[in-house]
DNA sequence: TGCACATTATACCTATCGGTTAATTAACCT
DNA sequence: AGGTTAATTAACCGATAGGTATAATGTGCA
């Protein structure tokens, strides 16, 4: 897997885990109060599984208290996927791909022909 | 994977994907172009894998012409991504992230007797 | 001292991933 | 028809992902 990016990003990769990370912006849960809802589909030795990845991809972060670990959220560690997703932002939020990107950094101003798109070839 | 949004999280956990996206985002290109700068790593049916993934996860458009396929990107498929990102966003944009999703949830604070992390940050 | 509880480690299983080589399909071009 | 090119399929491989059951670790407490 290698590349951080990577890594966050299949961390992201299973629902099971993004619950996770959800109910944990409600406040820090220890593994057992993070195991609790999935608890009647998996084992616990599976939760700690899937928290170890969230913590190898730096999205949690645990610190013990006796025989409790708690975890807390660290959305730092999604900042590196909003940035790469926003190089793409452009390209889905206005029907003006490239364009789009460079008008909003403009006062209002119209749109000519949106065709500016770069991306055709088939030059063959 | 079942649900399309882990399916894309995956698709976009591979730096060799991620740089076809972005190759993508400079206009459409067929299978034989977007393998050009990782012949030297990889070979074409791994290509075509690579492809098959992006297309699965809605990221990437195929259409043929001839023998050639033709592929396009189509960012609209990051949308759910963007959109499960901005739940997070607070968490990671201000400089003060605890004190922000403190705020978010003060209204439940009733919570605060029975859950032994309620959601405060422990008094060390 | 010793039990109960929370969590992790071990060992194992199956399925999927990312890659390979070799063969196949499909279209074009004389 | 035959050859070349573009892309895919098929069969295979080793590594990893996600899960299991069971054993081990570490801590608080009666």
């Amino acid at each position: 897997m290698q590349d951080s990016l990577s890594q966050t990003f299949a961390a992201l990769a299973d629902p099971t885990r993004r619950a996770m990370l959800a109910q944990l912006t409600l406040g820090d849960a220890n593994i057992s109060e993070l195991a609790q809802p999935f608890l009647d589909r998996m084992s616990l030795p599976a939760i700690t599984k899937h928290v170890k990845v969230l913590e190898k991809a730096g999205l949690v972060v645990k610190s013990r208290d006796a025989q409790w670990r708690s975890c807390t959220l660290n959305a730092e560690a999604l900042r590196a996927v909003a940035d790469w997703m926003e190089q793409y932002r452009s390209f889905w939020e206005a029907r003006f791909d490239r364009l789009d990107a460079y008008l909003k950094t403009l006062p209002k101003k119209q749109k000519s022909e949106g065709a500016k798109n770069g991306r055709q070839r088939k030059a063959k």
